[in-house]
DNA sequence: TAAATTAACTTTATCGATAAAGCATATGAT
DNA sequence: ATCATATGCTTTATCGATAAAGTTAATTTA
């Protein structure tokens, strides 16, 4: 059964298609009467105009795509959250691709999304010089990255984006444990791929710097933003020989993996192990996790980023200047460092 | 700048447009010649099909809508989950919609999706007597049902669904908490508007029915399935002259605002008050949270809804057998009802 | 060897909507 | 009263791809 379309209603009334056009479309040139008519008689008929055709002529989907690397996470469901809400407002539809940490499936996700005629994409998930970000460049497509970064100088320049203060952020987590005393210090990073992953640590070490202090490197692990992972290579950093004192986490989904394996090695937290994570996720504040970490506003991050690449689709030119928003953070001190019980030592 | 359509490869090799067509889709009618320098050309042209062409004419998008209450509410971001990797792998792409617990955003979701030519529906969303199922059946969009369902029976046999057995889970869930003892037992129910709201508290009535015992009205809360909604309620709850030895929570979220309400007021989980939730979370199992619930394969729910709307999608004929697919519930003891120290001391 | 097939293309029509250009009739200015 | 300008429509062309219906020329078949 096919659709209704404005040929019928043209038919209908005895009217030509421009005129049905113009006159759903609320554009000059029918008269009051006519105009009148074919709305009520579009309605009627159960009128909806066809997508395909619209876009066709106005080659415009109304839609975005967004890379998210798993929206089981936390973090990446509170910045999905923040996106959905803006583009609704906007009236953009968004097109979520769950690419996990995987490159290819980031490049599948743009192709697909190109495919479908996608007004433009924010990406979360680029790594620090992914490749994807040519095949970006080559199809016109307007694009913006959020969270993460490309740190390519050349590249970088003209590539607009929405992250927020790693450095500042965790520079702050690693000194709260550096002025509770704590020496032997491990790090449990993310993805050293991601730009995420490397800001976050350079904040942390340029802390640990301050305080004289470095991280032994078996004691810098990297293993992915994932629960899991952390949660094994926690296990394993755990069972060691020396085990430290405190761990500086890159992410509070981790820090929650983290947490576990400590409980499960009979640890104590604070107690007998510090630890910080990063994100303030919801979770984090619940009572007996209470984990130090650090805050910022992931939702309004995911808002901004939609924000910035509907602006950048409809201002026509494109080129121009690239915009770089950088959102800031906050160290949220709980119970997971012992700073409640004791407060500072040193400095 | 305009883009490579099958027109200029068409013009640059001297053959009409339908060869090129021909040539790109692996239809007969091309010489072998002719297809190796049309693929080859394509691909040195940069050309992509133009979606919106594509789509006029075959009248497919090969995009899904799915409606979700809550994208940060870890139930829904697993079922969300399971849908976009199943549609994946289809070769279908997904539209999310983020709802909240609004039935005008759900018609204006559905709306949205029928005028961005989504091929079928997945609405995890809808009430009991949903007028937007009405919505749905006029335009003629197939859509599937996960988690919730519509319970007018003039309506319901025609509906496809997957949902789970929350009857029998949270009967399991209620049962457990009667041998424990209680007697005073409350209830903070997610939404009776919900198909879910309606089963689960019937499974857990008939547990405690079975076991002589009710539910005061002043002690059976209807406050929707939030985290915070179900902290205040819980709040209230406990602050009230005689509260419950134990609490029915309708979902995990809703059961660590309950737990969080317990904690601030002093209340001891699980030697003041013993709570169960429904959904197993991955949160519900971290140290220290070990919430007693129902298990069931959210992400599956998820996946399995996708693939029913698809092959729906794809059957020709809409009408015929309607499927429902009920997915099994399982009761997890863990640490909040305290069975874990005591055991059963009743039954 | 003439008629029938087939292979490899091309032409024309179509999907549904809109933009651009065209054509009467009515209204206004001078 | 005459030319200019609106007003309210219609016709034609277009977006890009594909389906259906030709058209050759080569290859079988009888």
């Amino acid at each position: 059964m096919r659709n209704v379309t404005i040929k019928d209603i043209a038919r209908q009334l005895n009217v030509s298609t421009t005129t049905v056009s113009n006159a759903l479309n609320d554009k000059p040139g029918v008269g009051k009467h006519v105009k009148k008519k074919i709305i009520k008689t579009a309605g009627e008929m159960g009128y909806h105009p066809n997508y395909f055709a619209k876009g066709l002529v106005s080659r415009k989907s109304h839609s975005i795509g967004l890379t998210i690397s798993n929206i089981s996470d936390p973090f990446s469901a509170e910045l999905a959250r923040g996106a959905f809400d803006r583009a609704d407002e906007l009236g953009y539809t968004v097109m979520l691709f769950n690419t996990g940490y995987d490159l290819t499936s980031e490049t599948r996700a743009i192709e697909i999304m190109q495919a479908n005629g996608i007004d433009g994409i924010l990406l979360s998930t680029v790594l620090k010089n992914d490749p994807n970000i040519d095949l970006l460049d080559k199809i016109k497509t307007p694009y913006v990255l959020v969270n993460r970064l490309i740190l390519n100088p050349k590249k970088t320049s003209r590539i607009d984006s929405v992250s927020m203060d790693t450095y500042g952020g965790f520079y702050d987590a690693a000194r709260h444990i550096c002025r509770l005393g704590h020496t032997d210090i491990a790090m449990i990073a993310g993805d050293m791929k991601a730009s995420t992953g490397i800001t976050l640590t350079n904040g942390a070490m340029d802390a640990l710097t301050d305080y004289g202090l470095t991280i032994k490197p078996e004691k810098f692990i990297k293993c992915g933003f994932s629960r899991t992972r952390a949660y094994r290579a926690a296990k394993k950093l755990l069972c060691s020989g020396k085990r430290p004192t405190a761990i500086l986490i890159q992410g509070d989904n981790m820090a929650l993996g983290v947490r576990e394996a400590a409980f499960e090695t009979g640890i104590k937290i604070p107690e007998d192990l510090a630890i910080v994570g990063y994100d303030d996720i919801s979770i984090a504040s619940l009572a007996g996790i209470e984990l130090t970490t650090v805050w910022h506003d992931t939702y309004q991050m995911g808002a901004n980023g939609v924000q910035l690449l509907v602006d950048k689709i409809k201002s026509e030119d494109h080129k121009g200047v690239s915009s770089k928003m950088v959102m800031e953070s906050k160290l949220v001190i709980r119970k997971t460092c012992g700073y409640h019980s004791g407060g500072y030592i040193k400095d």
